[in-house]
DNA sequence: ACCTGAACACCGTTCAAGT
DNA sequence: ACCTGAACACCGTTCAAGT
């Protein structure tokens, strides 16, 4: 796969003149292209501006160009994921505590998916297979939980108990802060009301739920640490 | 509100020919209606069926009619959203321990939205003002916490980390069986696929992750009763 | 193999006209 | 107030034609 970046497939036609039809001498897209574009859309737009006749303008093509390379809309997207997968900070496995590794690798993972919460439908589907990055995290992951002591046979189902609480937690970040505010049905739930009147702490509250979920997580998960299946 | 359902809703125009234009004598539509279509037509189409237009057909209305009782698609998915909430079973607070109403209330409602998960997105961001079935489920919630010696400052946050942790998981229920399968990728990666390799258990792979994460956010968020914020 | 350009089968939503 | 019908501004995707 030849680096080009988006930058290069931008201005791929130095010239002025548009390209005219047939097949031109060197290909002007690739996947990495794709993706750094669609990356670079999606900062400027959000995802509601992420559509395949956009990602085509960005990257001077006409829309049908793209099917040359991804067989759809969602193949972006995993291409996207796949690509924000590698930001997430799996460095703590190895040179810290269990405890410490997973916290630190579970709040960058949130924060990174919280800016990108339309990808959370097509990464809880996605083979790894398909996703290079991904299935190395996963590596990475994997070898911590094995080297604490964690029984080979559990390690995937705490893997995935940990990423729904991620992904469900990234959703979060994006609520409006008064969400909870019960308005005019106040009176008639008084309890829950109350709770939330009483709720307001330092901090963000997606941060505040976040933290309490994690630290019962890591306690309960890391219980199993030298135990057989 | 009449209680109009979709059936008559849906035979509103008894004989054969179609209505002609003008406001008719009754409302054909109404918000419980539009509801009970749309869960219909979700049943039988899923999610990618859903639609204004089908909605409409299925209501036997042009499309432009149901504008006049809802502000958008949207609103039509916070009609589903409520509805669904109210399948939710929360019968075990104050019946059975904190711990077993804790259990039968998650299971359900992931069991309820792992149906349903092209909510989860419009749920997440849902203020519940907009939603008096889901309101209703918080306020019960809510009680059963704090009759359990839960500190009330605390409610809310624990709630949040639960959902988050339900909601993921309902994503697992619709992933493959071979999600993680690493296929020609496994040598790179030895200790994710030995791991995945020794996961195989009784039950679905989905069921197993959520009950381990469940039991460890019990015990965990479980530890906070009788205690001080 | 890899582009362009035209076309297809949809979407959600708006709005004037009608009763 | 609440319907119809026509229109608008999009979508993602397909495919013949061109080099």
């Amino acid at each position: 796969m030849p680096a080009v970046s988006a930058e290069e497939g931008h201005t791929a036609g130095t010239g002025t003149g548009r390209r005219r039809a047939g097949r031109p001498s060197a290909a002007v897209l690739d996947k990495a292209g794709i993706t750094t574009a669609a990356l670079d859309l999606v900062s400027r737009k959000g995802y509601d501006g992420l559509t395949m006749a956009a990602l085509a303008k960005q990257l001077e093509v006409a829309p049908s160009a793209l099917y040359n390379h991804v067989a759809s809309k969602r193949d972006v997207l995993l291409l996207v994921e796949d690509h924000l997968t590698s930001l997430v900070d799996v460095s703590a496995f190895g040179s810290k505590s269990w405890e410490d590794a997973v916290r630190t690798w579970a709040w960058s993972y949130r924060d990174v998916f919280a800016e990108h919460t339309p990808l959370i439908p097509v990464i809880a589907v996605l083979p790894v297979t398909d996703a290079p990055q991904t299935l190395a995290m996963y590596e990475t992951v994997s070898k911590g939980f094995l080297d604490a002591g964690f029984p080979e046979e559990r390690i995937v189902s705490a893997i995935v108990a940990l990423e729904s609480f991620i992904f469900g937690s990234a959703y979060d970040v994006t609520a409006p802060g008064d969400i909870f505010e019960p308005g005019s049905m106040a009176d008639a739930n008084p309890h829950f009301t109350a709770a939330v009147r009483s709720s307001a702490g330092p901090g963000r509250p997606a941060d505040t739920a976040f933290g309490l979920g994690l630290e019962a997580l890591i306690s309960g998960l890391g219980a199993l640490r030298g135990q057989a299946g």
